[in-house]
DNA sequence: GCAACAGTTGAATGGATGTTCAACTGTTTT
DNA sequence: AAAACAGTTGAACATCCATTCAACTGTTGC
């Protein structure tokens, strides 16, 4: 690999151990997809809706009382929830409920969880 | 508990299930914990440099090269990971090198690749 | 002491994102 | 058919956040 590989604003490279660490790099793709995935629940309110929904379905005016916020809101919430497999939903009548659709989801909730209260 | 206490802007309130979800719910604290947990590591630069910090500790130049960023930005992000104490780091001479301190966090990334290349 | 370089830091900039508001769709009920 | 309500959606707004730039600190070597 040509030394002009190693290009950055700055000289103290370890070239063996740069290579090495790219060589261990997953693809620029797979790492947009985890960093997407924790994105998505890396936010309060999509936090509280899937704590909420684990311990089964329920309906958008449900959600908006447990977290007390507006249908608004966590409608927005949910639809990206759902953009990414997360939850899925059925139309029962006039009323939408939702379920968790993911549960490595909830599972890494709880790894996080229980990791947060061993500190 | 009163009826009162179910309030927002709609009626179509469920109050057993929105009483079994309150209950279940961790402390408002702690899901802020969980989710600016994910959020730390919900970043395409934060994610790269714990992969790639994954092989062994890397200098700052070094983590440059092999993201290919400028030696700021990353200083930046280096200083968010250690505000969250995932990663720790030395000084010698005058390079500072950094490594993980928080294995728990490189186990979290690992089981969402896994559960992404599932898909 | 001074120059050179690794790294940090604060302010500024631009882009991403969550909530609000209002208008809308879909279903039920009268 | 029309009213009522659950839920969705797009635009506007405010806020947050990552990168850039420039100035700075700390260490080494001449």
């Amino acid at each position: 690999m040509p030394k002009n590989e190693y290009i950055c604003d700055c000289n103290a490279v370890h070239h063996d151990a740069v290579d090495c660490a790219r060589s261990k790099m997953p693809s620029e793709q797979k790492i947009d997809s985890v960093a997407q995935f924790h994105k998505i629940i890396g936010d309060d309110t999509r936090c509280k809706i899937l704590f909420a929904l684990s311990g089964g379905e329920l309906c958008v005016c449900d959600l908006a009382n447990v977290l007390s916020m507006t249908k608004s809101s966590i409608s927005h919430q949910l639809s990206k929830l759902r953009d990414f497999g997360v939850v899925k939903c059925r139309r029962e009548g006039k009323e939408v409920y939702y379920s968790l659709d993911d549960e490595h989801v909830f599972e890494l909730l709880n790894i996080t969880l229980a990791h947060i209260e061993h500190i």
